[in-house]
DNA sequence: TTCTTTTGTTAACTAAGTTTACTATAACCT
DNA sequence: AGGTTATAGTAAACTTAGTTAACAAAAGAA
């Protein structure tokens, strides 16, 4: 057996001090986070950051010179001046986001809003070997990038690829899975850095839809649950960041084991939640009921009309989704769940039994379970997108540096 | 049933602007944790913490005003200058730390390093009612207060009271738990507020605990396990801080549930952990094997002399708790376990079939499991030191704030 | 037209860093 | 003993990025 000495990555803690220019980076992002939510005025914006007007006016006029906030001209809403309303500059540059999933692949090319303006689709070419899927992701984001330039939109400036873990981000390289070992141990950051010329983000696939979600709701702190074909994977967000771990690890919420006796898993436990609840082992459940193999999509549609089989089917899975939510629950009590599937999503067909269970075992004694939001994510491609929003993160955060406009102000 | 309306507590992540009054908070709050750990001279602690040396020379100097920090004289270490040594004024103030236990309270007075200075024991009046047990708090905490006044140490300035969740620590008020019943909905840190005119805190046991490791170990990320008679609690730390949920119930490691058809416990779930690995189920099952009723402590010792039974009860134990664990580390990929028990410790009994769980279905494919550390707690009574470390915690964070010197100095 | 309300800007001030230069020690080496 | 070198701490001037107070600009209401 492989022993991969594994590196710690978890942020270390170095107990630094800070300085000045921290305030201005974080008030940077946080402008820039509030102005994407929402486009607003100076002054309702200083008020929104807890800021002086004076101190806000100085932040925008940086950014404005920079290209990143556009204003417009003011709109009636209330009584006074009207405000100029700020917005972010949707086509000051874009971004890719590609989702390698064993099934496909899927580029995106999105706005700075993390619009999609564009979108290719591949077949996939895994167990073709790591150098042809390599090669489809180079040429699917070359054509896209070739197909970006005629549209008028900002250049793109970066990507980041989502893929099913296990990954190490930091360094860009994909570990796993035991399903989907082609490109195991390839550096795919430094390669596509490499091919492309841009940089790019390594990420799990459920992390980078759960990323996506976060622009879609306020919640603070939820668990983001994604069923892709043979998986069930998490990704915990907490204070509005993924929650990593030590090594990028955390979340394996397809291996929360139900029963440790139960059947075997290519992981190495028994009785994994993935064997009982994921798209394929429902898809399987049902044959065994019915002798007809059938597409997960065909069956939930089956059932949404009453098919009986599909029913027990889906409450049984959704069973065994509740019992595994109910540990979730109790080790990390978040605020919402929320379900997720690639393709038509069939989530709301688990809710009622997952819902069930909660309330008869999570916490009861103070009523946690009943009272734990459950939503579906109706998306059929939540990944791509989410993979966008990672990067854009990133960009905003200034973590990816923007390249200077040419029409530059200067200083007389 | 009664159906409490639960607040959300989790930081509300209000996006709000930095100032620059931040940085300082900020740095100051970081001083003084590193003199905390190390006393050093200025070049060194400025290099430490990334800031320059005039900068931090201003920040001593405002902290040595307040009395927080002592300058010691130069002592020989190297070539060049000697460092003049700093360190925290362990006599500025001093603490409480209350662990208000099932079977017990203990109230220890704690200086401003968090160095025990006294301590008293009562036994337990829980049971008896809540305006016993809140009488027998206040009864004990001034009576240490009153003796802390012959010792010279500072003032006693604030305390923390730790006992087994759930709780509402931001409000303080007791929620369960549903074995020790008697302080339920009772506002413990107001009364104790009113009684002891002293700010106070009321924390999870095993959050205080892991809180107290902390000052232990330099790991940032770990999960800190805690058995007491009838339960098994986590506390989960991210980052050096504890991770609290969003309702603050976050790591009830007791009830994750190992048979969704096993035991029936009070939380209303079935299997759970407690049930199988708690002391008091260690002891039952102890008596099951041998008829004899003995307590854990002298069962552990029978098993250090070879006692079978005993033997075969603790790996019984150890792998529940193992099997618990992977779901832990599939959930939180932590880079730590820290086991501790109140009482002499017994948890390195559990180690070897803890581990051997682990290695085998924890992540087996990247070895995670057999790469996770496991540490073993020799302290007897983690608690009351950990509550104590909480408060401390606050106050040098800022959030509690100092009582002003007398002697004040007085700009001319 | 004038009043009121709200937005955005200007000017002066404050907080808390940084850099550069200097002084104070202390060890080491002729 | 005295210069050299290394390190610690301080002082002065500067920079960054806030704050407050005052005011100009814009627009609906009286």
């Amino acid at each position: 057996m492989l022993e991969p000495k594994l590196v710690h990555h978890a942020s270390n803690t170095i107990s630094r001090g800070q300085r000045p220019g921290d305030v201005r980076r974080v008030n940077r992002a946080t402008a820039l986070e509030l102005l994407r939510e929402r486009p607003q005025g100076r002054a309702e914006l200083a008020r929104a950051m807890g800021l002086s007007k004076p101190a806000l006016g100085g932040l925008i006029t940086d950014l404005t010179l920079e290209g990143l906030v556009l204003e417009h001209p003011p709109t009636a809403i209330a009584r006074g001046r009207h405000p100029a309303p700020l917005q972010v500059n949707a086509k000051r540059f874009s971004v890719l986001g590609v989702h390698l999933a064993s099934y496909g692949l899927e580029v995106g090319l999105y706005d700075a809003l993390g619009v999609q303006q564009d979108v290719l689709y591949a077949p996939s070419h895994v167990g073709q070997g790591a150098t042809r899927v390599l090669a489809q992701v180079i040429e699917t984001s070359r054509a896209l990038m070739a197909r970006a330039k005629k549209l008028k939109i900002g250049q793109v400036i970066a990507l980041t690829i989502a893929t099913p873990g296990p990954l190490d981000s930091a360094r860009g390289v994909v570990l796993g899975p035991p399903k989907f070992p082609d490109l195991k141990g390839m550096n795919l950051k430094l390669k596509l850095e490499q091919a492309l010329g841009l940089p790019v983000k390594l990420e799990r696939d459920v992390n980078a839809a759960a990323t996506g979600h976060l622009r879609q709701t306020k919640a603070g702190s939820f668990v983001y649950i994604l069923m892709t074909g043979p998986g069930i994977g998490a990704s915990v967000i907490i204070n509005r960041a993924v929650y990593r771990g030590t090594h990028g690890f955390a979340g394996e919420f397809g291996h929360v084991s139900l029963d440790p006796n139960g059947l075997a898993c290519p992981c190495g436990n028994r009785g994994c939640l993935e064997r009982y609840a994921s798209s394929e082992a429902i898809e399987q459940h049902y044959k065994k009921r019915t002798r007809k193999t059938l597409p997960i999509d065909e069956i939930a549609s089956r059932t949404r009309d009453g098919d009986p089989h599909g029913l027990a089917v889906f409450d049984a899975a959704g069973d065994a989704i509740g019992l595994a939510a109910v540990t979730l629950v109790n080790l990390f009590d978040p605020s919402q769940l929320v379900l997720a599937s690639s393709g038509k999503n069939f989530t709301d067909l688990l809710t009622p039994s997952l819902k069930r269970q909660l309330t008869k075992r999570a916490y009861p004694y103070l009523n946690l379970g009943a009272q734990l939001e459950i939503e579906n994510v109706t998306l059929e491609h939540p990944v791509a997108p989410g993979a966008a929003e990672c990067v854009l993160e990133a960009i905003y955060q200034g973590e990816i540096t923007i390249p200077k406009l040419k029409t530059e102000v200067v200083m007389g």
